[in-house]
DNA sequence: CAGTGGTCTAGACCACAGG
DNA sequence: CTGTGGTCTAGACCACTGG
């Protein structure tokens, strides 16, 4: 029996795919190289790139010049999580989505901030504290640090209207970041404003965004008991 | 003054981010067409497409047949992160590994459990409750439904020297997933192997995989008091 | 309808790394 | 040294979708 034909790069991932579930090929193997798979499957081989690419991409294949291509025998699962503006993600759930500006005052931040944002000790930057809701409920306390010596707008904002999460979102560029996700217990503040016991477990994004080699920001998010985040594998 | 030429699909990506990021293209803002990026970068337009679609599949571009491509006027962060064997977390945090198996029993599961994993009412599943050690502290607890109707194998397997988590990745396909982060409160039974004070706000990973339409495994990690997981935006 | 991105092709050269 | 994947090119056709 011959392999009919496959015409485009996501049917040749879809039978690279069948292949590796079927254990025709197995974790550690080593499969054909682009040349002859092309042949195979009567198409170029840029097209079989594209598709083995993406499997690897996605951690299925494991892929080295010369070495060749193997399926991975521990196939390192990628979960994608969208980090998107607040607002948007209640509303994409189907709630109304509610903000209320807490604290925005200029600081010396402590230490652990300052160090972790770069600051020069003693420079002040601008602390932010809101809450946001979904459906009246509190839904996430932010507590954020922006770097007014990179964002120096954010000065003349006084945040009322809109949420520093956004407002950052659409007027500062950042070129990396890092996130970190964390369960952290309520304190008796932030059990306070988000109307849950002290102590209950939250769960917590903390963010730093950089503009090249200058921190932009630096945000805490805690999130109401009960909420996840999910996605598909 | 003329562009320079860039001559790969990196150089072009670079240039791209340059002008995002200079303002020179603002988010909303219509950007040129391929074809007239290829003139302007002098390079063909498949290489501006890879690194416009790769751009793109980042979040930081819109694009759209015929309307063309957009800066992102609020680019949704993707936090990627690297869902690994936990024996292979722990060794590359340069940590000792350490497994104890707790737990191996054929039980139905609680109608929870049963219902998300699509199992006939009544049937039983294989229950492997075990804990991860990292430098021989408590990394995090591992407990697991196994659909051994998917997963016939599993019921010659005692799991003492291999975790079920390593076990069902090197001998178990998948074809896609659903994983949920939170964060949860100790049980006296969860403190008291994890060795934390029950009520702990620990960092949950929910992770329930498929193959096709049935459902191969559901597994709950509990983690340590403390742990996070990190990525880079 | 027509402009845009999406993709395929055949051929070419190159960079890396195994042996 | 040589086989492998990584990429670029020029040209072509197609699919989607805005106007």
């Amino acid at each position: 029996m011959n392999t009919p034909t496959f015409r485009d790069w996501q049917s040749v991932q879809n039978e690279v795919l069948r292949r590796i579930h079927a254990r025709e090929w197995k974790p550690g193997d080593l499969i054909p190289n682009e040349t002859d798979l092309a042949l195979e499957f009567g198409c170029a081989r840029t097209t079989v790139n594209r598709a083995l690419r993406a499997l690897a991409d996605n951690g299925l294949l494991d892929r080295k010049r010369k070495a060749g291509t193997r399926v991975a025998s521990q196939p390192v699962a990628k979960a994608t999580l969208d980090i998107a503006v607040i607002r948007t993600e209640v509303e994409e759930r189907g709630q109304k989505y509610g903000y209320q500006l807490i604290g925005r005052v200029e600081a010396v931040p402590p230490v652990a901030i300052g160090a972790s944002m770069r600051i020069e000790a003693g420079d002040q930057l601008l602390h932010i504290r809101a809450l946001h809701l979904a459906d009246d409920a509190p839904y996430a306390l932010e507590d954020r640090w922006i770097n007014t010596n990179v964002v120096r707008d954010a000065l003349a904002e006084d945040f009322h209207g809109i949420s520093a999460n956004e407002w950052l979102l659409k007027t500062t560029p950042y070129t990396h970041g890092e996130i970190a996700f964390l369960a952290k217990a309520a304190t008796i503040d932030e059990g306070a404003v988000l109307g849950c016991p002290p102590q209950s477990a939250l769960l917590v994004i903390d963010r730093l965004t950089w503009d090249n080699a200058q921190s932009v920001t630096k945000v805490r998010l805690v999130f109401s008991p009960g909420h996840q985040l999910r996605t598909i594998l």
